[in-house]
DNA sequence: CCGACTTTGTGCATCGGTTCACAAAGGGAT
DNA sequence: ATCCCTTTGTGAACCGATGCACAAAGTCGG
């Protein structure tokens, strides 16, 4: 590679950065398996995608690879990485301790590469004190404070959907930008915040649609029996 | 087409069946708020898309809209529950009782419409004739058996990543065609089965790739203070 | 050093989805 | 009954993403 001194593009698709965590998982599988390089073929197939799309994707953030041979996995890894920002450490907050804040924090691929889980906050006196996954169960009045105090700039929502508009409210008065929505509500934001949204029930709603098709076929019984 | 007996196009878009949820959920929000009507730019924007999308999007269900009215609520929710096939009841089984397991289980908005958890599975001695939920967990070797006997049609995998594959096999191979899988994995599975994915993970990262770029701007401090 | 072979990177056609903008359709007032 | 006002439903332009197919670029054996 001769100039890559400046390979990003500051334009990648909103579709490949969605791919590109999936490509970093099967990289580091392939590491730990030992494997040097590794070709768009064997890749695609790892990450579940069309080598083209894969090959199409990677060139967004350079020219990583060598032809006749693929891609070398560290450095590949390496770049994704860095193009991911996870070459630093991202603290993390989740709200709401419930039973989903709870699996959160002691979700082990969570807390992984790159993320940090630095605080738990909860509005119910209950839990305030109480310790999960090594770290002290913080109360809501506190959130402000324990944001700033530990540096969070990427927030969980895992409460109730009555309480996430106004948690979101807050985190966002004190400088939040990114945030992971579990409670199933319509978050109002303003355009420089970045929601993303996790939503079981629309997940098994759709494919209720999908089974309800393949089930019914032209004709369906929608009869109870 | 001209004969529109039959509304049902049996093909609505991808796109369109992913924000139906969205817009069920708002509606049922107006219904319990005792909203007779609405019009697309209302639930347009109670649901957060734009209202034209919103309109093309209900179109393709059939023409239930008043013009200079906008829909009625109760038959735009019936409608809407009726093509997600709502209007049956879906029993779930949740396979793999860790702690998303059990989140998942004690989810409530997730046995609210249509869904029915009817059976929990895990491979774990320990857990396994526990009560969670109300619902006793069994074990991993009776899964083809729990499947059937309680007409399980869809299955949600909480399981480790190493184990998702083979539950995966498993229950496809007794009749289940609609997976949501929580497991960060790739799933391997014939065409006619229908997979979606919840991973945590790939939600941070993508969230990680937007902060990076919106903190960084040309050249980020790195500095933890 | 050359030629055959492999694999990348990408131009191009295509497709699905989004948005605009407006004619058609209905309600309500006069 | 007629006209005006509101809101739907959709044709058409646009936009981003996908996938094909191939030239360019590199490796490796002889």
């Amino acid at each position: 590679m001769k100039s890559a001194s400046q390979p990003r593009d500051r334009g990648i698709p909103e579709a490949t950065v969605a791919r590109l965590p999936l490509y970093l998982r099967a990289l580091h599988g392939m590491a730990e398996r030992g494997v040097a390089t590794v070709s768009s073929e064997d890749l695609a197939v790892a990450a579940g995608v069309n080598s083209a799309k894969l090959r199409k994707d990677l060139s967004h953030l350079g020219s990583y690879g060598t032809r006749g041979v693929g891609y070398e996995v560290e450095y590949l890894v390496y770049q994704i990485s860095r193009e991911l920002g996870l070459t630093q450490d991202w603290a993390v907050a989740i709200v709401g301790v419930g039973n989903l804040g709870r699996a959160l924090a002691n979700y082990g691929g969570f807390v992984s590469r790159g993320f940090r889980v630095a605080a738990l906050v909860d509005a119910d006196p209950e839990v305030v004190g109480d310790t999960i996954a090594g770290l002290n169960v913080e109360h809501i009045d506190e959130l402000e404070a324990v944001i700033k105090r530990r540096g969070v700039s990427i927030v969980v929502l895992a409460t109730p959907a009555a309480a996430a508009q106004k948690v979101c409210d807050r985190v966002i008065a004190v400088g939040v930008t990114s945030i992971l929505n579990f409670a199933p509500v319509v978050l109002s934001v303003p355009e420089s915040v970045d929601v993303r949204k996790v939503d079981l029930s629309i997940e098994l709603q759709i494919l209720a649609f999908h089974e309800q098709r393949k089930a019914g076929g032209p004709l369906m019984a929608v009869d109870g029996q």
